[in-house]
DNA sequence: TCACTGGCCACCT
DNA sequence: CAGGTGGCCAGTG
């Protein structure tokens, strides 16, 4: 068992890269990323998004590594990071403090794992694979994604290929397409 | 239990 | 194309 639990002691790392401040939260029993925050031109808004689920944490630059692999896929480099660096499990005695909630979402997070670098697959598409009719649902459950960037929620676009919706808003999500090459015109994919 | 809310979809003007 | 409507179903309070 090697989710987070009550006592466990919370790390925060912060990476600046450019002008943009990335963190990421370890937990230190496990040693597995808990949270990853969306990038912020404020160091102090990135922590605050984790803090908000981790009131008690611990500042330190022991992670650092880890941000700065994040904000080099934010940036288009084709990194694979190790999926068991996640903590993907759900604690069974109070789900509510594990970054992943539900079983859906963690069917969800792991389906959209597998969506190669530079590609995108609707939300429709994704449903179908978990043989859903949730379309809302994955869209909600990805919404919640604990791990952006790591765990390409960007890649998951709407039926019609318009972007669709992002936690960090719909112009991270074209640029984070188009730092891995995807073609967009306006608000929509297009197909290559 | 029930009602409501979504990072959606299909279908209709 | 844009906008509206009803439908889908997991989570939430």
């Amino acid at each position: 068992m090697e989710n987070t639990v009550k006592n466990d002691k919370i790390l925060i790392s912060t990476h600046k890269e450019g002008n943009l401040y990335f963190s990421v939260a370890i937990s230190s029993s496990s040693n597995k990323i808990v949270r990853i925050a969306l990038p912020n031109y404020m160091k102090d808004i990135t922590i605050a998004e984790i803090s908000k689920d981790y009131p008690e944490f611990k500042l330190t630059n022991k992670h650092e590594k880890t941000a700065e692999i994040v904000s080099r896929v934010y940036n288009g480099e084709k990194l694979h990071l190790n999926p068991e660096l996640l903590d993907l499990e759900i604690n069974e005695s109070s789900p509510k403090k594990s970054p992943v909630k539900t079983l859906f979402e963690r069917k969800v997070l792991l389906q959209t794992a597998e969506i190669p670098f530079g590609e995108v697959v609707t939300y429709k598409c994704l449903a179908e694979k978990l043989e859903t009719h949730a379309y809302r649902a994955v869209g909600t459950a990805l919404g919640k994604n604990p791990f952006p960037i790591i765990i390409p929620c960007h890649r998951v676009v709407k039926s019609d290929m318009v972007v669709g919706e992002y936690r960090g808003g719909n112009e991270m999500k074209k640029e984070l397409l188009k730092n891995e090459g995807v073609q967009i015109k306006g608000d929509k994919i297009i197909p290559g």
